[in-house]
DNA sequence: CTGAAAGCGCTTACAG
DNA sequence: CTGAAAGCGCTTACAG
């Protein structure tokens, strides 16, 4: 029914050869003919099949991001870092969801072995260190975002830092009860960010208190939700010596702690982690994370490994950046 | 290097064909012969690489979704419903972006033209008649989100309905000067809700004034923006005589124009519409389109579609709901 | 600049 | 239940 490279090549004259190099802007072909093949291939709205061409040359000229939940505003802005990079050098994107999970290791290996294209972008896939290195043994370019493991180029954010700031300017303002708004205490975001918690608090001498990190009982996406954040914040409020203030993980949970506030009126000064577009909107002092950038940026490093296998392993480890806006006057 | 059919067939003393029978689940392989199989398949890692099993057997188990922006809210949560469906069937999913634009359509075709998979799911692909009319020639399985056409299986929420209803809630708590807060004129989504708007205003006896339709000044995105609402509504409450209370186009503009009463200390009821997942968190009135709903809905029919190519074609209108929370109190 | 031919890694009737 | 063989629609040395 469609038409193949056989349909043009008879059409037009020429060898399938022929057509194909026309499709492939190899250049040793004749302007009379590359005019006439695709004047016919016009007609017949012929297009070179993407399997097929795939198989025969062994590339695709896809992308492959390989993400966990799509509908999140930190993928979501990370893409459109990533979109932008790819239009500019032709590449098509695919994405890929895996569910996180305990098969996660084996979905994310799957992946790579159907051989969907030459280069991966691993965008918060978190495994273990024995995993990555196994990996590795694929020998294919990949790149890993909101992530680090010293066999492949990465690109992440200073998460431990980034906590660290928040709760530290908490601090300077002078509170001492500051709570830390949580989710799934195990996911790597969590571990990171309650390090750097904990790290500001030592250095004034506050004492750890296990009590003040309070998370919300949703589990859905691990807890980072408009409903966890308020759950958690519900909590916090509710508690005989509640918090001075408190450092949330994430924007989106913020939000939902900031309506936990309003509801029952109570509010102390909180400061959340991501900046996500709306944040500035909503006056909420954040962490900001360039999350374009990041997906930008290790486009770029992703098709520069493609073009060079050897290349130099690298990581890439931006500073979030502090911003204080009315959440926390 | 990496093993293909043959190996796998040759380490296992069976034919190709056997081999591959294995993994297609067709029963016919003892269960020795499948356990050897398996056994050195999972020695070396083997698993059937994706070009070359669509180019055989001309089929990708695969679905593809073509939106233009990827990165906003709507597509986020249509997203997520179609993942759900997606998950449950056991099919993959590809997601290519377009640039909205004047070569949108030729975009579209070449998508298609490509071949990726067998079914495809566009969101918010806006074209017109005759350009619906050409893609139909393809005769392969397409259902729309967000778009109407009668040549192809569709799934859309009734805007103008939706706008209509707002406007009208507005009228009825006794205000008569409201504004409509839009974005490009020319997109779909304004050009349905402005209709409903007017609609209310007339039923009304109230006479439409165009100054009264504001957009922003940035064009990202059409100005479906927090920036764009921001803009727009810092316009309304310039004017000499300023509008009474507003109907946004989008949830997300509406959170600029929350700001920008903010910013200015001057406060009208407004409603948006959406009604993403925020919306509730910030006390935003809006028009709740079942989002998730509309991406499950169309990625089922669109396998039945293609199990069933003769099946009759059908278009589903959601109704709107209104919700009305604080934001119009 | 162009063509003939081999090959990419699978699937799938057709036999047995 | 299993194998031999043709074919899917391209690309790409190799010749000329």
């Amino acid at each position: 029914m469609a038409s193949t490279i056989y349909d043009i090549a008879k059409k037009a004259g020429v060898s399938i050869a022929t057509v194909s190099r026309v499709f492939n802007q190899s250049s040793s072909v004749s302007d009379a003919t590359r005019k006439k093949v695709l004047e016919v291939a016009d007609k017949v709205g012929y297009h070179p099949q993407a399997y097929a061409q795939g198989l025969a040359s062994r590339k695709s000229n896809t992308i492959m991001a390989v993400v966990p939940v799509i509908s999140n505003y930190f993928f979501m802005e990370v893409l459109s870092g990533i979109q932008d990079k790819l239009s500019e050098m032709g590449y098509e994107l695919n994405i890929f969801n895996v569910t996180a999970g305990d098969s996660l290791f084996e979905e994310v290996e799957h992946v790579i072995k159907r051989r969907w294209s030459e280069g991966y972008l691993f965008i918060s896939i978190h495994l273990d260190e024995s995993q990555w290195r196994h990996l590795t043994k694929y020998n294919i370019p990949i790149t890993l975002i909101d992530e680090h493991y010293e066999g492949f180029d990465s690109v992440s954010v200073d998460n431990v830092q980034g906590a660290y700031r928040a709760t530290k300017s908490l601090l300077e303002k002078g509170f001492k009860r500051i709570a830390m708004l949580s989710a799934l205490r195990s996911s790597k975001p969590i571990r990171d960010r309650m390090i750097g918690y904990k790290r500001a608090l030592s250095e004034k001498g506050i004492e750890f208190c296990d009590t003040l990190v309070v998370s919300g009982d949703t589990e859905y996406r691990d807890g980072f939700t408009e409903k966890g954040g308020y759950e958690a914040m519900r909590k916090m409020l509710k508690m005989k010596e509640p918090p001075e203030a408190c450092f949330c993980a994430s924007d989106i949970q913020a939000v939902g702690a900031l309506k936990a506030m309003k509801d029952t009126g109570q509010r102390i000064p909180i400061i959340g982690y991501d900046d996500i577009e709306l944040s500035e909107y909503i006056g909420l002092s954040t962490v900001r994370q360039p999350m374009r950038d990041m997906g930008y940026f290790a486009t770029q490093n992703l098709i520069e490994r493609m073009r060079n296998k050897d290349k130099a392993v690298s990581q890439t480890i931006y500073s979030p950046e502090l911003i204080l806006r009315s959440s926390t006057d």
